[in-house]
DNA sequence: TCTTTGTTTCGATATTTCTAGAAATATAAA
DNA sequence: TTTATATTTCTAGAAATATCGAAACAAAGA
């Protein structure tokens, strides 16, 4: 097996997250937008439960795709280009 | 949004197809080895029956980034290259 | 034709994941 | 302190997915 191999397990996360509907847009929209809060969000998406999208944001945050700065009750989210370029540059283009 | 929302379909499958480990194993094999039929890739996962192995080749093909070609008896599998540069380079590299 | 080998489909079960509401936590402001 | 807003955690139900064994299908060869 080549040496990849060896953070196999960061990719399966990375891919999985960005396997579902909801959080490949959320990606895509912190793309564009940077300096966006879970409500911000939220508001982008139709209709979706704050749990949800917490939910969400922990998957991708949790992968490594996805940084957070949290400044006071809010937490911004960006997108962590260096993961980005490594496994799903798709995102970026 | 950006103009390539417009086939977030196909890669959402891509990505789900990807974010599962015996998957992503099988098409990191095939960037190793070309020409392996099911039962040979089956040889070198560890003990997966058949009929899973078929249902994960045919979300592999089915999102565009396994071709197949058949001989005789034989189905011969090997990854698109294309779809792998554009949605995930990770596993060419 | 019969047999063997390779692959897929079907049926069933176990596990995971998505989703949301309610409750909890955190921070800021009145 | 009380209130309001932002976010997370808990819980549970519904839907999707992974897995396997058995049966079916396909192609090659005896």
């Amino acid at each position: 097996m080549r040496e990849n191999q060896a953070d196999i397990g960061q990719a399966v996360k990375v891919y999985k997250a960005l396997g579902e509907p909801t959080r490949i847009k959320i990606a895509l929209l912190l793309t564009e937008e940077i300096n966006l809060c879970c409500s911000d969000i939220g508001e982008r998406l139709e209709s979706i439960a704050g749990s949800t999208l917490s939910h969400h944001l922990k998957q991708l945050t949790d992968c490594g795709l996805l940084n957070l700065r949290k400044d006071g009750t809010y937490i911004y989210y960006s997108v962590n280009r260096d993961i980005a370029e490594k496994y799903a540059p798709y995102l970026l283009a």
